[in-house]
DNA sequence: GGCTAAGACAAACACTTGTTTGCCTTTGCC
DNA sequence: GGCAAAGGCAAACAAGTGTTTGTCTTAGCC
């Protein structure tokens, strides 16, 4: 790769469109004149649109998996490291870069030919955030995989009511995780 | 309106066609297609593809508000109250018709002139489910906004994960307030 | 320093998009 | 029974879509 490559700031701008429009909504035109070149030169760097949204959803689960996992090392306390999870989780997804967003906004099914690919990459993260949970010192009665689907679910759809400058995305996920903890407390007897 | 107006058939593949592929992804020709009509004769019924998106949506909505409305009608414990109705909102976005998932399907800024509208109308509805959580019998501590907005992120999320014949929508609604339901006996104390 | 291949341009391709127009049929109403 | 309007057809419109092709420049490497 040149060291002048324009790869990282078409990345950049295919996960704004994406972000923003949709897969069907963003245009490879309108990719190319955020940065900078004609349409035709993104066929450099992807073979396809469906390649390039496939590079910036994997660049957005890898940044919402490095967040995560840097956050979390030396916590040792399960409910703890749930709470640094989500709120690394909620801060790469609504203040940090476009990427994470990406994975949020587009559905698999939206791009046929990649879909499995994404519906993989994404399970593989929410693995990493069933492993938290099922660290978790809770009752019998409390099945993990609901605990699971309740909280990305609400974290997941933050996009949709978030404004920015209100509250923070680490005070939403710490709520939210001190909702569940209050669940424990009253299951645990 | 005619007696075999086509109309109510226009609103049904539209609503398929939008919950399938988004605002963006579905077209008018795939819609007239499915109709079993031409593309302008569309434009007999509404103006614009905007317009058409707009009548699906409320539909949608009015279809989500009915189905949990009537189930609500004489039942007056809270709990019970807000379990039947996050039954009723699973069991209408799963297992019923189109409409309703369009709501979560599309977001409203992919539809920049009708953008306002969509957010009041989604807005109303969600005013409904927050009225069933301030009547909780809730301890001071629990803020009822967080409540909602993790209840509903769950709900709505489910679209994204739930496949038809395993899990029954109306069981997964119940698990999910369980979990609340449990949250609020451990704050009582 | 010459060569190679990556990167970008320019221009077109074939197709799809939402929408409009003019005409014709049919229906419900007075 | 005649009329106005709703509903639909047929065909086109202009613009936008993802993508390809051929050429040229330029940066990095032996």
């Amino acid at each position: 790769m040149r060291a002048d490559s324009r790869l990282p700031r078409v990345l950049d701008c295919a996960a704004r469109a994406f972000r923003r429009n949709g897969y069907h909504g963003a245009s490879m035109r309108e990719i190319a004149r955020a940065v900078g070149m004609l349409p035709g030169s993104l066929y450099c760097h992807f073979a396809s649109k469906e390649d390039l949204l496939v590079a910036v959803y994997e660049e957005g689960v890898r940044r919402l998996r490095a967040g995560v996992e840097h956050a979390l090392s030396r916590e040792t306390d399960p409910w703890r490291r749930l709470e640094i999870a989500c709120v690394a989780h909620l801060e790469t997804l609504l203040d940090g870069s476009d990427y994470a967003q990406v994975m949020v906004r587009v559905q698999p099914q939206d791009v046929p030919q990649a879909a499995r690919r994404l519906v993989a990459v994404r399970d593989g993260y929410e693995r990493l955030v069933g492993r938290l949970i099922d660290a978790l010192p809770l009752g019998a009665a409390i099945d993990r995989g609901d605990v699971r689907l309740m909280l990305l679910g609400a974290l997941n759809w933050a996009p949709t009511w978030y404004r920015r400058g209100k509250r923070s995305p680490s005070d939403i996920a710490r709520a939210f995780v001190e909702l569940l903890r209050m669940e424990l407390r009253g299951a645990l007897r």
